[in-house]
RNA sequence: GGGGCAGUAGGGUAGCCUGGUCCAUCCUAGAGCGUUUGGGACGCUUUGACGGCAGUUCGAAUCUGCCCUGCCCCA
């Protein structure tokens, strides 16, 4: 597992980074026998644990948490028409058990909408049981015939976070699709990535939805990647599934429906934004470790040395802090571009200056340097990591505005396209939306543009020049 | 669905065209010992590979066929 010395290639070469770094930071083993279907190293897995963490205390304030079986049979699975068409050349079916042909085919997963709703026939019968929210994290699978990526595009989704609730009534499921992104917005603010918000165009919307309300943000080769999505389902699986409830007059009512998204891509994004050409950088939320500690030994001074570091572990341990004293036998430049490599975002060194001049030298994951004094030194660790915070929220931030280009022709368009998010208007029909799509080589994201660094206004359609809103076109992921 | 390219230690490679010089090269990594340690240490010792199956041949990493896996292009 360990790395190969030497540099990485540079994030300008964003594919090629990419890989290394999943490989070199111990995030994903690609090598798995199985097209599309990958290892989480510990290291990475951990930081999926952190950042996990944080969205299930996030889910928790209102859902609870539950668990559906991973396969669903045939009959279930048809009964949706518009959702098996989005779904069926994608899914994986066992038709076996040992050496007999099942009777009812059954499907593993590929999202659990109608595992769970079957279900939810038989929970809900009285508006008293609404609204119902619940999750699940679980793994699902695709059968991806494109291009597959470690954590993007995968077969075997392993950390999809779906929420499935029921409502009473249309206005307060509408509701709960604003809340679900309010709960997105959070979880991407806690790690420190910039997103933009909008509704996918009707083609492009979950299948079973009347609406789609997408999260994405912006890799560093210019595409987007989506990070979420939020669907207004209505009564479409209500109807199909026998979702009913009882009102308070004692009439049958179809219940009203959302579900949401989130999945390891949100991983994906944390790399890909905050990385550099040394290999991740993490933000303190979601590193397995927060502080390494390296001593610098000399011969004489060995045991003193590792003694005053191991009392500044123990230290920062008590205060907190997830520390690692990394005490191998190695040149301590080893150790730095090793900690480095893997995103921990706050090194400190000590050695026999320090201790004679009571300091310890601390230097951030970008690369500030000071030199802490010893007595005061959790203060002096919580607040080079509060810098350290806002460093990347705001290089993340300044790098998404670089990314986004207000464009008025087609031509213009095209060059916004090459670095990032245009913004255009478009008139919202199918046929500027493939016009534009032609042209400019990418593809319309959506409009009701929700960000603050993006002003949302009408003006001319850049195909037909009819009346147009804000629109958001890029490359994607 | 159609076409092309490639598979050599944990990672990256040379060798292949023109079979023998290969118990397979180099870099990196791993293990052991010693000297070291304020930005990728050094010395010595050592571990580890020809995707699979069949065939051609006195002899196959090298040629042929099939299979598997991966990548690229076209629909």
């Amino acid at each position: 597992m360990e790395e190969d010395t030497g540099a990485l290639p540079r994030k300008d070469d964003f594919s090629e980074w990419y890989n290394e770094v999943l490989w070199r930071a111990e995030i994903m083993d690609v090598r798995y026998p199985v097209k599309g279907l990958y290892v989480w190293y510990p290291h990475g897995f951990a930081i999926r644990k952190r950042a996990y963490g944080i969205l299930r205390d996030l889910m928790d304030r209102d859902h609870a948490e539950t668990m559906f079986p991973l396969l669903i049979p045939e009959t279930e699975f048809m009964k949706e028409a518009t959702h098996i068409k989005g779904f069926e050349d994608e899914v994986y079916w066992v038709t076996h058990g040992g050496r007999n042909e099942l009777d009812v085919p059954l499907a593993l997963r590929p999202t659990s909408e109608t595992a769970i709703y079957p279900m939810y026939s038989l929970w809900i019968r009285s508006h008293t049981d609404l609204p119902l929210k619940l999750y699940q994290i679980v793994n699902t699978f695709r059968y991806e015939t494109k291009h597959t990526r470690p954590l993007i595009r995968l077969r075997e989704i392993t950390s999809f976070k779906e929420a499935h609730t029921v409502h009473a009534t249309r206005e307060e499921a509408e509701a709960q699709v604003e809340t679900a992104l309010g709960l997105y917005r959070e979880f991407y603010e806690s790690l420190r990535v910039p997103v933009i918000i909008s509704r996918r165009p009707a083609w492009d919307k979950f299948p079973g939805a009347d609406y789609t309300i997408a999260v994405d943000t912006i890799m560093p080769d210019g595409k987007t990647l989506q990070i979420g999505t939020a669907h207004m389902l209505g009564d479409h699986f209500s109807r199909t599934y026998e979702i009913t409830y009882e009102d308070a007059n004692g009439e049958r009512q179809y219940a009203s429906q959302t579900c949401y998204g989130i999945s390891e891509r949100s991983i994906a994004a944390v790399i890909s934004v905050h990385g550099d050409d040394k290999g991740l950088v993490l933000p303190p939320e979601v590193a397995p470790i927060e502080i390494v500690v390296v001593p610098i030994i000399v011969g004489k001074r060995r045991d003193e040395v590792l003694l005053a570091a191991r009392a500044l572990e123990e230290e920062l341990r008590s205060a907190g802090f997830v520390v690692k004293l990394d005490d191998r036998d190695l040149r301590p430049g080893a150790k730095y571009y090793h900690w480095e490599m893997r995103g921990v975002p706050l090194r400190l060194e000590i050695g026999p200056r320090d201790i004679d001049a009571n300091t310890v030298v601390a230097v951030t994951r970008d690369g500030h340097k000071i030199t802490l004094d010893r007595r005061g030194v959790v203060e002096g660790v919580f607040s080079a990591l509060a810098a350290f915070r806002k460093g990347l929220e705001q290089t993340a931030r300044q790098a998404m505005i670089d990314r986004i280009t207000v464009a008025a022709t087609l031509e213009e368009t095209v060059l916004a396209v090459r670095k990032g998010v245009a913004v255009v208007h478009w008139c919202g029909s199918k046929e500027c939306a493939e016009e534009i799509e032609a042209a400019v080589d990418a593809s319309i994201l959506g409009s009701d543009i929700r960000s603050d660094l993006i002003t949302v206004s009408r003006g001319p359609c850049i195909a037909c020049g009819g009346d147009g809103t804000s629109t958001l076109v890029a490359r994607t992921y």
